[in-house]
DNA sequence: CCTATGGATGAGTTAAAATCATCTATAATC
DNA sequence: GATTATAGATGATTTTAACTCATCCATAGG
């Protein structure tokens, strides 16, 4: 398999069939003409073949010559568009999370990875679609117990929240409602509704349970109705800084789901680390 | 396009990716695995993306060295398998002629030819097939004066060949039989009989002219019947030599006819050009 | 715990590649 | 038909980069 020729040298004679000239060759890859003459004989040396047919101020491919600029073009051609698009993936971080995800946490503040990264562009886009493509960064919700160590994000705490306190909730006279989520994926753990609520000493049957398959939705539904919602604190940090909702508790309780990026420690681009690790820093804080 | 990585750099790591292995692409590469190392490192700096993920003992491509190898792989084995075509089209001459020429003069002095270049293999094929195909060398018969003047090999000399004297055909009480040729292609000059029938004081009318559309059958015919034939010297040299036919004048007479090869001065691989001379000797003489 | 393996790192050496100066052939211009 | 300009060839010299050596690190396996 060993070609013993210098890949210099079919560089120098691409360029050179390309052009039709060894000056312009010269000029394509900053070197003199001697340097193309130089390869292109010792080329022709070792294959013991002649490239070109040498006319005064002109160049002609032989018919060898002609097979391996078609070849060394295609394939340097080959070569270099890969290298093209691993520049690009580079400098274009694409992101695939759920809405909620998306809409509460990463959005709202994205423009401040872009302020620190002004030369990386972050796409994010949400949905079943596109997930697990390559080179794309999936965050997703997942169990603990079967997500890898390693991928893990974060642990997912939830709350209560609301306008009201505590005690207007065990004071009230009608049920209140309170949102909560029923994940369409049913391996997915269930928010720990009731374990909150035992905590706190208050009784399911005292309060009407409504439940939609996303978390934004319970969140959205309870900031227009001024009613409760259940929910993982990494999804209301936001609302709850804007004055929007408040936690009922003081702490929250842990759940048995978490945010993951599965392959996160290995594998990524430049970028792509950068923002896993700012990701990391969002979540955790 | 210049995209400023060495080529090097990206055969090291072809190697690499391909065996999984630093130590075993040094190998392949007649390298050390540190020249491996440097080479890769010196890749994912320029690209600012990391290709591998080492592990001890074992690396692994990321998506980005995934998408890089496969490109090299291929591009690197076009540029391969162009390479090996030219060498094995520089070890074959592939020469394409007329029944006739192959038959009366290139066969018989082809083994003189291997002693000379035992490395050279030499195919020949004839008839109107791959004619004119790529790196193939053909000999054609043409008129002189619609052939370039440096792809012509000689010019066709005509005489009347049998067994028995000049005298013996003015004697003769019947109408003799000369074999001529006709060309199946109009194009092409016709064999100068009428001159040299006029030259040597004889009249056409004297003769039956029998006609094939190859000289290879006319002197085939002739010897066969003893009769006489009307064709060119080269391709009844061999014959006269073994004493198989006898000229009938002592000069012949130029035809307007000639053995040329299209493009003889240009773009020839070095056999090629070897063979060509040796043809070139071979019917000069 | 110790050894062996595969790779990383940095300095030093060597070999390849680019340049410089010079030369040739010829096409274009006067 | 002499002159200039252009494109490439050639050989000596210099510069660059590629490779190796010595050393180090991490870990898999006995």
């Amino acid at each position: 398999m060993a070609l013993h020729v210098s890949l210099q040298a079919l560089r120098a004679f691409e360029a050179a069939a390309r052009h039709s000239s060894f000056k312009h060759a010269a000029e394509e890859l900053a070197l003199t003409p001697t340097a193309i003459s130089h390869h292109i004989s010792k080329l022709e040396d070792r294959l013991n073949v002649s490239l070109f047919i040498r006319q005064t101020r002109k160049i002609v491919l032989t018919d060898a010559g002609r097979l391996l600029a078609t070849a060394t073009t295609e394939g340097f051609t080959q070569i270099e568009t890969a290298l093209a698009s691993i520049r690009q993936l580079n400098e274009v971080v694409r992101v695939t999370t759920t809405s909620s995800f998306a809409a509460q946490v990463l959005l709202p503040e994205l423009y401040m990875f872009n302020q620190h990264y002004p030369d990386i562009v972050v796409q994010i886009a949400s949905g079943e679609l596109m997930d697990s493509q390559p080179h794309t960064i999936p965050i997703r919700l997942g169990n603990i117990k079967e997500v890898q160590a390693g991928d893990r994000l974060n642990v997912e705490h939830y709350n209560l929240f609301g306008h009201q306190s505590l005690e207007s909730l065990r004071t009230s006279d009608t049920r209140p409602v309170i949102y909560s989520t029923r994940w369409k994926n049913p391996a997915l753990c269930k928010p720990p509704l009731e374990a909150w609520l035992a905590e706190n000493g208050l009784n399911k049957a005292d309060f009407k349970i409504r439940e939609f398959d996303q978390e934004l939705f319970c969140v959205q539904q309870a900031v227009a109705e001024q009613a409760w919602v259940f929910c993982s604190e990494t999804l209301t940090r936001r609302l709850c800084a804007m004055g929007q909702l408040r936690p009922i508790s003081s702490t929250g309780i842990a759940s048995e789901l978490c945010y993951y990026i599965p392959g996160k420690t290995r594998s990524q681009t430049d970028n792509a680390k950068k923002f896993i690790a700012w990701v990391q820093e969002l979540i955790l804080s």
